[in-house]
DNA sequence: ACTCAGGATTTGAACGATCAAACTTTTGAA
DNA sequence: TTCAAAAGTTTGATCGTTCAAATCCTGAGT
């Protein structure tokens, strides 16, 4: 055979009509079981799939969602839309639904890609990400009858209960706050935290979980609190260097929390400095790095995000786009509680009694070493 | 307008056929200049734009190209996965191509997933990345006449000159060479060399491109050369670990090229813990951890690598699938030299004078903190 | 035996584009 | 002026699928 398999080649093969192979693929329950069964031998036999285009272009639907693939390897945290694309093609995927990609440099182009996605009917949805504070996106999308999610809450004007549009996005507070009170927990009395310039309501939500967790079981004063609560743009040696102030300033901190695996770094390496290497520190986002270096971070649960974002656009089972004025009410939105993952630290200066490295032929030999570097 | 504009539309707007349409969008030139016009500009008021799904079905292929997104988050290197891909998108793009995603739990999975893709005429081609010696996807593709081309050069059996298939690859040799003898024009005089065991081809062929360099400009004995050879798995803590012991038993050595980042990273830690954090060390894959942390590393210059990979897929400019038969010997493939990116690197341990850190408002504040943590 | 409802299956049309061939107009040389 | 070749345009068929309507079959009720 030349070409794939055709509806028509298992028709014949099966002594029946394209139609009702048709059927068998699309609704078995109206094929009488004898029938049925001799069209999917035939279907096995010939190992037919139907032709996707085709059923696109009669279906007048693509069942395919695209999302941007932006260039931000921003810094430590950057495989964080790597990691979300995987779980949502994953999900995708169980739902026949496939994930297509595009890039653009700013949002303005990001559009005019959307729409000519749109206008060649190549995708009937869109996931958006890194939303900011008056996106021109979404506004547009809004405006076009787009269907799409963001992951990423409106952090603007509309209602966050009621906004105009779906979306996913992960409990900053929430997880900070578990954050906070797993050190509170273990001991630390006095917990600062390291986030970014209030410019970002992302950063916000994360650090009020900090404060929240604070109040609620230290009695730190006010005072105390501001001089607690660091805000560095999103860079190791800009958190390093705060750090390093922070803790010279304030003998009595017994433990931090970040709203970014790259700024617990920057701390992590502030403390080992300072010759504090057992200050607890955890992180946000649970980056590859983190892992690499035993830093305890706050998981955000991708899968789960991939989940709802599916499950806001295409409803909780099918493929088929739920309509948005169908999608009601308080089904509108999914707000994820990330959790958090403890791990043992990797001392940065105290490499303490090598635990059996794998070195092997032409490495020197392992041996221990206990010395203190501090 | 209720649904999408058709090329009948257009037509009829501007008093011509279909064809003449379709004439204008894809052979311009043999259509009157006149008429052309009048076309343009129905196109452009109806905001036409191709129905991708009829046209792919009429033209029987796809236009697209998938590619596997697989789960390794391998640590610190991993979003080089994600930077290939952003390249190939946007090179793809600029072709009129589409990247579609899949995912797979292991290679048999993923020539299933591959199977279905191609079965429903979904896509035209596959990039396929991680190779691995004895691939049992690459010799299934082959065998099913499947195009692909893949990233990462066949190391088993059959000849790199005239393998059985498509490849692009970086090369590792020219790479780490580079990099060793930069370290030795900056007057290193005894430079090792922290790589995996033996079983990747992949870092074969790193170590031997640091071998060349020492062998070419060092007078380093087999035996030395031996000693500052080490292997071990891909692993912060492992390289670390090698590296202090290595350090430790040679005190001259005044230079460390390595086959990762990951690697590289633990070789600074290292490094810093034994009071050496001025040692020179370059890593390989310049990923955004090493980025943050200034490290300088060979970058794999992944446009190019997507570039390629296309280019040998659907030939120098079109979009156009080459016959495999076509694409004739020596341009079957491409090896492409990476280039060594320097950088400042970020002292672990001793934050000299904090360069104007950008604490605000909260933050105690910024002061100088010359002090020497060795 | 005859009709009718209902299920099971088949047939013709459509989705929106391109290809191949037919048709019409222009061009240029005799 | 005439005609053939070239250039420009239109028409009918097709890609592989699903929808809508038509047809065929089966069995129950009169």
């Amino acid at each position: 055979m030349d070409r794939l398999p055709t509806i028509e080649d298992v028709a014949r093969a099966a002594q029946v009509s394209r139609q009702t192979v048709s059927n068998v693929l699309n609704t078995p329950a109206i094929v009488k079981p004898e029938t049925r069964k001799r069209v999917e031998v035939a279907i096995r036999k010939l190992a037919y799939r139907p032709h996707a285009s085709a059923r696109r272009l009669r279906m007048r639907k693509s069942s395919t969602i695209a999302i941007r693939l932006d260039p931000m390897t921003n810094g430590i945290s950057g495989a964080l839309l790597d990691r979300f694309l995987h779980a949502l093609t994953e999900q995708a995927d169980a739902r026949g639904i496939r994930i297509l990609l595009f890039t653009a440099a700013d949002p303005a182009a990001e559009i005019e890609q959307i729409r000519k996605l749109r206008a060649g009917a190549d995708v009937d949805a869109f996931v958006l990400t890194a939303t900011f504070h008056g996106d021109p996106r979404t506004e547009w999308l809004v405006e076009n009858d787009v269907p799409f999610v963001t992951f990423g809450r409106p952090w603007g004007a509309n209602d966050m209960n009621n906004p105009k549009h779906l979306w996913v996005d992960v409990d900053g507070f929430a997880g900070m706050r578990e954050a906070a009170i797993h050190l509170i927990d273990q001991g630390s009395s006095r917990v600062g935290f390291v986030g970014w310039p209030s410019l970002s309501g992302t950063g916000d939500d994360r650090r009020r979980g900090w404060q929240a967790a604070v109040e609620e079981r230290l009695s730190t004063s006010d005072d105390d609190l501001a001089a607690l609560n660091l805000s560095v743009e999103d860079r190791l040696e800009d958190a390093r260097d705060a750090v390093v102030a922070l803790l010279e300033s304030d003998e009595r901190i017994d433990g931090l929390v970040c709203a970014s695996d790259t700024l617990a770094l920057g701390a992590m390496i502030a403390a080992a400095s300072v010759g504090r290497s057992d200050l607890p520190i955890i992180g946000f986002d649970n980056s590859p790095v983190g892992q690499a270096i035993g830093l305890s971070s706050v998981d955000q649960t991708l899968d789960e995000v991939a989940r709802g974002a599916l499950e806001l656009l295409l409803g909780e089972t099918g493929g088929d786009l739920v309509h948005r004025d169908a999608a009601a009410g308080d089904t509108r939105h999914r707000l994820i509680t990330p959790h958090l993952v403890i791990r043992q630290p990797l001392r940065l200066l105290a490499p303490d009694a090598a635990s059996t490295p794998t070195a092997t032929k032409s490495a020197v030999g392992n041996h221990k070493n206990g010395k203190e570097t501090q």
